[in-house]
DNA sequence: GCGGATAAGTAAAACGTTTGCACAACCAGA
DNA sequence: TCTGGTTGTGCAAACGTTTTACTTATCCGC
């Protein structure tokens, strides 16, 4: 049906291993035959057969992503969008695709990954999150199959991981809330049971201790990475006796939720809550009053984790982890001294 | 290296064709084999080589998207997420994964298609949009692979597509405009080379022709899918001696524009100027007002899509056009009778 | 003008499946 | 007992590449 290596060669007069030569180059290939042959190819509009390629050299020049499950689906949100452009910008370069997948559950997550690395499907692999016991990290351990991990493994060491010093990030966030004069501080948290989170609480509960600062279990809610996780926590957190007076936020879209429950509580946000929060998602400047927000970088994480992965696959040596920078960009809504026109 | 049919063959005591006829479920297999292979195939782990599987089958179980590319990002940023979660959650439930290639300019993006498709990686394609003599879509029509469109053609009869009924959505958003005592109506518009800035804008002046209202050339602006762009229509159109007090907008991001810039100028929203919008993305409630939009159902769109490419690709009988239904979510932004507290 | 290197190309096996065809065994009906 | 159909399985070709091992032709130094 198509044409394939043997029409060309038929038609360029050489026998077919010729023709593969010419298309990968080697070096033993005169420069009239390889004219001849890349003519011949044109006229035919011949493209390889990626198929026939994969099965015998065992390399797909694609890599995989696993989607997060439903549960976590928002998490990743315009986070996940601006993710993915970095990682496209990096495997378009390097002329390879990206396969999706995913899977419904636990089970069936873990199938997928067999089925793709089993099957030849791709030559490497984009884990997003890490959950604490991940049976697929395991499996990928096993197989040997080049993985980066976007955060960190919490049971291997010398996982390849792209991660932000969510520690600091958090250290940095809630010191801005100290220095604007800010002294009861709380925070409305993810499932802990993703590293990012433990991170980011562990940053914040550094700065309350550094400062002298109390910690309240009341003051600190665990929620998920969706907008009614941060709606939800605001009736709990905010009918205490006393409630905190600024607060450090997981996610953008989560402190999204928590604008719109202050709003409906009555809380004037900065001047009866102050908050800041992570990702700096292009919504963060939009909404009333524009976010204060840690930029993590989040192209850069795709970028980044798209060139380690290509590294390893090429057999180069690297770095297991790196960090990517992060940046507070500090907007109204943890400004003390804010007043609105 | 892997373990192949043959060790599975071997192991069971069968020949090849007896595995393969088992794993594809062929009639003429004694269930006393079957179940031997099966054993075999858990004991040792077989999964099965999805090139050499491809290679003979001319068949793929995937299918792929091209991303926008950098120009139009913008566009579809909020919409994206969310029409492929709809696309996802159809290609898990049906066994198919899916392939996500990019290009940085036109010629890149039509080799990457081409690539794709000569190179015999995929089953099928979802496009994301539709441009005027877009040479993609001529070349999938040439080539007759099976593809689907988000919008309509505005070159091919024929052409699988999803779309919303993007003239009655916007009749009913400047209908309900005009139910809310509304004479003076504007239009803050996209790119006029895409299909559906074309159709909203029909079904704009449809109703104002209805409702004996008044079209004025200066009460219409052309922009793109920014924010600036909302920003800097009210800038022209306000400015004017007799300016609309109702803006029909072409999507929410376009409208945080409008409203920031109403608020410079001064214009207070419902009272002054009122809005409505398009696409109804999460953060439209979050904004002060609230916006009324034209939910188009994102969700949906991505999964009709996906089932008519699935059900093409398996030759059945389908409807070659499908529209989602719209439905108008009215918040504050446009209500006449709305008076904060 | 010969031996031996080197350059340029070919033939054929291999990659791991699917599938058309052949065939043996069995069974039912006459 | 024969005929003819059905059932279960195996053989080998095919899919479109890459690659190993081999064949020629050419060239060079002596």
């Amino acid at each position: 049906m198509s044409v394939t290596i043997k029409d060309v060669a038929k038609k360029a007069g050489v026998s077919p291993s010729t023709v593969s030569r010419v298309i990968a180059e080697h070096p033993r290939i005169s420069a009239k035959t390889s004219r001849k042959v890349r003519e011949v190819m044109d006229e035919l509009g011949y493209h390889p057969n990626m198929m026939a390629k994969s099965l015998v050299s065992k390399t797909t020049k694609t890599i995989g992503v696993i989607l997060p499950r439903p549960a976590e689906e928002l998490l990743l949100n315009f986070f996940f969008y601006e993710f993915m452009r970095g990682v496209m910008a990096q495997l378009t370069r390097a002329g390879y695709d990206l396969l999706m997948a995913g899977g419904n559950n636990e089970r069936e997550e873990l199938e997928t990954v067999t089925r793709l690395v089993r099957g030849g499907r791709i030559d490497g692999l984009l884990l997003l999150y890490s959950r604490i016991a991940d049976p697929i990290i395991a499996f990928l351990h096993k197989e040997k199959v080049p993985f980066v991990l976007i955060g960190r493994s919490l049971d291997y060491e010398n996982v390849l991981s792209v991660d932000n010093d969510n520690v600091q990030a958090a250290y940095d966030a809630t010191k801005h809330l100290i220095a604007q004069g800010q002294r009861r501080i709380g925070f409305v948290s993810g499932p802990t049971h993703l590293a990012m989170t433990q991170d980011r609480l562990a940053g914040y509960t550094k700065a309350l201790a550094e400062a002298g600062l109390p910690f309240k279990q009341g003051w600190v809610v665990e929620g998920e990475f969706l907008l009614e996780s941060g709606y939800r926590a605001m009736a709990s957190i905010m009918s205490q006796p006393e409630p905190p007076t600024a607060l450090v936020v997981i996610d953008d879209f989560v402190a999204f939720g928590v604008l719109k429950g202050l709003a409906e509580l009555g809380f004037r946000v900065p001047q009866d809550v102050a908050i800041v929060s992570f990702n700096n998602i292009a919504l963060a400047e939009l909404t009333m009053p524009p976010i204060t927000s840690v930029d993590i970088g989040t192209y850069q994480l795709g970028y980044t984790a798209s060139q380690m992965l290509l590294s390893t696959i090429l057999q180069e040596q690297i770095q297991p982890r790196q960090l990517i920078p992060h940046r507070l960009v500090i907007r109204e809504s943890s400004l003390r001294t804010f007043f609105p026109v």
